[in-house]
DNA sequence: ATTATCTATAGATCTATAGATAATGC
DNA sequence: ATTATCTATAGATCTATAGATAATGC
């Protein structure tokens, strides 16, 4: 059964194997996963791994690489967007979509956010280049945005938000996603995962500071959708 | 060098094990941790894992029910406490707190709560039994101390916070702590961990609903250290 | 002729067990 | 006498390499 695989050149053998000892890596782990399973997985002999890397470990690395270079989530909306109160609200339901996508979503960068956290357990070298990359580019639009809106009057008296609660944002979505990566269900919430969703962002925006009445005039879960949906089309 | 350890009544040694296993799978993982450096790491020979375990395999899940059987963190506070706004500010204080705990605090539970991280990366049983076990227990008393502010007016117009919300106190601290678990830096907050502590508990006693009012009435961060430092020494 | 790929296997772990030895308690 | 512990090692992987074979492109 295990017909030669078409031959490649070494460049696309290369982004085969990575392509397919990503979810492995995810699965398994860095010591869990083994050069037998990810061979498999590429459709490859062992051998042929180490002719592409020069050991396992490197594998990995370079697939951590891979991650970080991959195409930023929404970095056009971002390099568009003025400050104003609509960009923090639009913002912050996108990247909560982001990291904790909805039913339908794209679920394509699951197998990054595995390494991600796995990365956090270890030295955290690549959760730092990876979070540097994909989530600080949002924290400055929003910053900006936060003071914005306290300009427009939108924000509550007294409240001061920074970067941390800027980052907060990204934190709370990242727990969601990573309690929901398990196929039982680790916490029930009571309300579906749309209104889930709609719950977080409604609940970041307060924490923030936004008054709710600016909240209620800038968010449109339904209008986002589109937009989120249109956006999974962007990512080459 | 390895000297003989004291002979220890089989149900000691048992505990000794679990004990001296814990940081070595939490460090290295469930398959990265090998028989050698845990055997290493209770100072008894592997052959002795083995008389007490019946494999690597049923040593994690031991381990895994010891964590979950473990004191719960504050239990005594919350079975006394009645629901009011006071209760919840102090119990949001708390829980974060718990799960995220500044500089001087115990990090005790360190390796527990990798060993969660890494559970939601697998089959999710473990993380499911100890935030069933740890947390939820918290949840039924936050709700009704919302109600309870609710009734007094501590709560802004239209916000209904539901459990999904009062979960997010424990998600959000689960992020600032699985980031703090490195050594090196990973996110930048700019502000010290005690001002972020301070800064993360506002900003969920906002995104629950509480008006500012009612958080600076009831949130004393000072007067709460010394209730944390003080339940620390409850944990036999 | 060059490059991609495989089969077969060496060498290094890693889990687990068999069998021997030393300490405790009756 | 019983129970805790060790040394030594078998057997199963797992990583990595050596050397052979097949496909491509000049």
């Amino acid at each position: 059964m295990p017909s030669r695989p078409s031959r490649l050149s070494a460049t696309d053998r290369r982004q085969a194997i990575l392509s397919a000892a990503a979810p492995v890596f995810a699965r398994l782990g860095r010591e869990g996963a083994t050069t037998k399973e990810i061979a498999k997985a590429a459709g490859v002999s062992e051998a042929l791994l180490y002719r592409h890397f020069a050991s396992k470990e490197v594998l990995y690395a370079e697939l951590e690489s891979h991650c970080v270079e991959a195409n930023a989530v929404g970095s056009r909306l971002l390099a568009e967007a003025a400050p104003s109160t609509a960009t923090l609200v639009t913002g912050v339901a996108l990247l909560v979509q982001a990291v904790f996508p909805g039913i339908g979503d794209a679920q394509s960068h699951n197998d990054t956010k595995r390494l991600v956290t796995a990365s956090l357990l270890g030295d955290g070298q690549f959760a730092k280049a990876f979070l540097d990359r994909h989530v600080k580019p949002w924290i400055g639009v929003f910053e900006r945005s936060f003071r914005a809106a306290q300009h427009a009057g939108d924000v509550e008296d007294g409240v001061q938000a920074g970067s941390a609660e800027i980052w907060f944002v990204h934190h709370l979505a990242n727990t969601l996603h990573l309690i929901s990566l398990p196929d039982i269900t680790v916490v029930e919430y009571g309300v579906t995962r749309e209104k889930l969703i709609e719950n977080t962002v409604r609940f970041l925006l307060r924490g923030i500071g936004l008054r709710n009445t600016a909240i209620n005039r800038h968010y449109d879960p339904e209008k986002l959708r589109t937009i989120f949906a249109s956006m999974d089309q962007d990512t080459p």
